[in-house]
RNA sequence: GGGGCGGUAGCUCAGCCGGUCAGAGCAGAGGACUCAUAAUCCUUGGGUCGUGGGUUCGAGCCCCACCCGCCCUACCA
């Protein structure tokens, strides 16, 4: 029994999330998260919403309201879109609460003390009228290399060119339209170059493990050979207090968003516990050098997930190039793993909400079973590289593997068994054949586990789908509708069939919660196989005001093995569990798509 | 410009440390069967493994060059 960290990436609370967001982070970990607790350990799964820095800002402004109501709105939106995927969070918060705040203000005091910021003064942007820094992006200009008008501050998209926005010729800020004002500023800069050797080191020991995806360990190598350092406040007034004597009132410097959005994984540790009651319990996964920790995210995150986060602990932990002392939350363990998944694209293009090459999660669910999307992404996710979702092979995958391969399965074993002898009978003489399906059943627990916990969720459910087609073979071989006159062997047959499916059902159920609590229940059984998460409106711990949380209680998951069925459990025939799709949808789909 | 990833049958992709590696699923064709959401099962796959060189007894798998696609290289998160 090992203490297991789930820690998933954070979504960003400027809107809804799309489809391509949790295909990313959400559905693996939650797979990950569910097959480490069958398998008897102890899980944390901690996530929220980021809810500072500039584009909330932004986003607010053009809806008319503050950075807090937007974000509110959001933050309930998003949740609702997690539940609805049946995310296992143990504690889904937010970067808003009081709690989030005192602990990354805790962090800041702890690397500031132990002497890894620097104060640095930079020129930068900043917009006259609010007095807000104004990011390189959101500034246009003519490129002052190939003189193209609409350039961005940070590159030009005709000619390809990283630009400074200050070289831009007539800059405007693309927010308002003024024309920025480019001003002196202090800051705070993380000293990455002190934490260099410590970050290459715990690399190079991640690396002889041979467990991270290679591009990720050769990305993160990479990107410490050109480390320097790197400003964690900025000029905005929405974000988290500076908590220094002279800064802390400043109300337009605040911490850098991504300063504090990795801490994230810290304080929803500390808030779970708090509200379990222990709340000294997250020490258990942060400072046991046993504890295990694994980060999902996307691509466009694995900077910050193996450099910066991992700084920020070292320096607070008193490790880098300049020692330092412990602090409250003693020595935090850096990440086991950075897992890091592709991009997904749609139809063949790029999400993006502008162009409204998007589906939201929420659409998707009002219109379709979560499991066959999580089914879809488990099996044709971005794992590994980029991978493209299209309707007409959602539908294909959905019909063929789904419904035809193993909800077929469990329809024809429910029915044979409540048809012939309305409970699950027993077994008699096993045969060479009804003993191999047997085994090959048990012996899928191990392929399909091992792959679920190195992260290779396209080959665990590929291993199991074939487990399946076994099972079905199985199955038309034996031709138990053709057995009248042996009430005995038809009992094996369809003794042996019930287990199977069992089994199956135990195997695919991390991949698929929802249908395995169905799966079982067409069995007799009471659909207790994966529990859910659920939404509970929570008070803040520290006097702010209250917001909505997932959590969920997860400790009577089934175990990860073979279970015996229960002979004489009453089946009766079952209703589809698994929906077929209408291959006329593809058409509707992408109309709706405006392709 | 620098770094990384990918280019394998119509489609989606497996192929670990080089030697049954030329494969799976889907689609298509033919057949069997009828318990099942017309589902299942069997048979059927000659694709120069992006291009051109090289190393080797032997290369999708190693090296070099090139072509194509994508990602990272931001004071966006």
């Amino acid at each position: 029994m090992t203490k297991v960290l789930s820690a998933v990436a954070w979504p960003y609370a400027n809107g809804p999330r799309h489809i391509g967001h949790v295909a990313g982070f959400g559905v693996p970990s939650d797979v990950f998260s569910r097959y480490m607790r069958m398998a008897g350990h102890d899980v944390l799964m901690v996530s929220g919403s980021d809810e500072h820095g500039t584009p909330i800002l932004i986003a607010a402004d053009e809806a008319g309201l503050t950075p807090q109501q937007l974000a509110d709105r959001n933050h309930r939106l998003i949740v609702e879109d997690l539940v609805g995927l049946g995310l296992s969070y143990d504690m889904y918060t937010r970067t808003t609460t009081r709690n989030h705040h005192a602990v990354v203000q805790e962090m800041f005091r702890g690397v500031h003390e132990n002497g890894y910021f620097v104060e640095q003064t930079t020129y930068g942007a900043i917009s006259p009228s609010t007095g807000r820094t104004l990011p390189d992006r959101y500034i246009e200009g003519t490129c002052p290399l190939c003189g193209t008008p609409g350039a961005r501050g940070d590159q030009c998209d005709a000619c390809g060119n990283q630009l400074d926005p200050h070289d831009l010729v007539d800059p405007v800020s693309r927010i308002n339209g003024e024309k920025p004002e480019f001003v002196e500023t202090r800051h705070f800069f993380l000293d990455l170059p002190a934490l260099a050797e410590a970050l290459g080191e715990w690399l190079d020991e991640r690396d002889a493990s041979g467990t991270w995806r290679p591009n990720v360990i050769k990305f993160s190598k990479n990107i410490l050979s050109e480390i320097r350092p790197r400003a964690m406040t900025r000029d905005i007034d929405w974000g988290i207090a500076v908590p220094l004597e002279g800064w802390v009132d400043n109300p337009t410097k605040k911490l850098y968003v991504w300063f504090d959005a990795v801490i994230g994984y810290l304080s929803a540790s500390i808030e779970w516990a708090r509200r379990t009651g222990d709340p000294e319990a997250w020490r258990q996964w942060w400072n046991d050098p046993e504890a295990l920790s694994y980060y999902f995210m996307g691509k466009d995150n694995i900077t910050f997930h193996s450099q910066i986060w991992p700084a920020e602990m070292l320096a607070y932990n008193g490790q880098g190039s300049r020692g330092g002392s412990q602090h409250e939350y003693g020595v935090l363990n850096l990440p086991t793993e950075v897992v890091s998944s592709e991009f997904l694209t749609m139809e063949g293009r790029k999400f993006s909400s502008s162009k409204k090459v998007v589906i939201y999660v929420a659409d998707l669910l009002s219109r379709y079973q979560a499991d066959a999307f999580r089914y879809f992404v488990a099996a044709a996710g971005p794992e590994n590289q980029d991978s493209d979702f299209s309707w007409s092979e959602f539908v294909q995958r959905t019909n063929s593997e789904l419904v035809a391969g193993w909800g077929n399965l469990v329809s024809r074993t429910a029915t044979l068994v409540a048809k012939n002898f309305g409970e699950i009978p027993s077994a008699g003489d096993l045969t060479d054949a009804d003993r191999a399906v047997l085994e090959a059943c048990r012996a899928a627990f191990d392929e399909v586990g091992d792959n679920i916990g190195r992260n290779r969720m396209r080959h665990a459910i590929t291993a199991a789908m074939r487990t399946v087609a076994e099972v079905n073979k199985y199955v038309t071989d034996s031709e138990p509708w053709k057995i009248k006159d042996d009430p005995d062997r038809l009992a094996t047959v369809l003794h042996v069939m019930t287990q199977c499916v069992q089994d199956l059902n135990t195997l695919l159920s991390p991949f698929l919660p929802f249908t395995a609590n169905e799966v079982d229940r067409a069995l007799g059984g009471a659909g207790d196989v994966q529990p859910l998460p659920r939404i509970e409106e929570a008070d803040d711990l520290d006097g702010g005001p209250g917001y909505p949380v997932i959590t969920g209680d997860y400790s009577t998951i089934r175990p990860w093995g073979s279970l015996p069925v229960v002979v004489g459990t009453p089946v009766s025939k079952p209703a589809p569990v698994f929906t077929k799709l209408d291959p006329a949808l593809v058409d509707d789909e992408l109309a709706r798509l405006g392709l």
